[in-house]
DNA sequence: CGGGATCCAAAATGATACTG
DNA sequence: CAGTATCATTTTGGATCCCG
């Protein structure tokens, strides 16, 4: 069978073209919190109090290079910009419910496992 | 209805648990490639051949510490051990099979994405 | 408001050598 | 074979300032 021999080779395998598009820091997040509609920029961030500004919008450039969201430009004063799922990204709509599926069922575990970790540095 | 106004304050944010446990770098991967059962550490590098020994190791500790793998050692000469998913870790497959699917079927995509990138420098 | 540009600190990763 | 240790390098990310 050697079915072992089979190697990884980017960007032709099938699971890493996955990673590359959703795989980075925040990525996976954004486009959770995109699947109900559009949002703005402002409202991305204040959802993702950890990511800076700057990381933001990188990540929300690459998606959209990736063709997952549409960035859309209003040209107001002040400026107003909203970002969304394309229809392509929507093709990613079953994976992100059931990672969400999946974490809120275990995050219990994880919150446990932290505990662990910082009573070991008492 | 606010609900914009929810925040993804770590680690309460259920996605978030999910990119923990498999978003490294080569994570994805590496539980996809035990989906079908246990690898020796080799047929892992082997079929990762872009990532390190070194990257590989503290990926597997990763994966191992967040209970998703288990590490079996053999007492041989030359040392044997053997990468498995544990119970906790197939609950994961759902998810790692939809992202090996998503990815078969936009490999094409991105691969023409890539051509095009390649073709901007010259 | 939604960024871009720049500089710098920190974290991730690679390369290499060594080991039971 | 399956790692560990160390050092060098690359990549990320944060802080700050600026701009239409």
């Amino acid at each position: 069978m050697h079915k072992g021999d089979y190697q990884c080779q980017e960007p032709s395998c099938p699971t890493e073209v996955t990673v590359d598009v959703i795989g980075g820091k925040w990525k996976a997040l954004i486009l959770t919190f995109l699947l109900p509609g559009p949002r703005r920029f402002g409202e991305i961030s204040r959802f993702l109090p950890h990511a800076s500004k700057r990381m933001l919008t990188l990540q929300l450039r690459e998606l959209e290079e990736d063709g997952v969201i549409h960035r859309e430009i209003y040209k107001e004063v002040p400026p107003k910009v909203e970002y969304s799922l394309t229809p392509f990204g929507e093709t990613l709509k079953p994976i992100l419910l059931l990672m969400a599926d999946w974490g809120e069922k275990y995050v219990g575990k994880k919150l446990k496992q932290l505990k662990q970790v910082e009573s070991r540095t008492f």
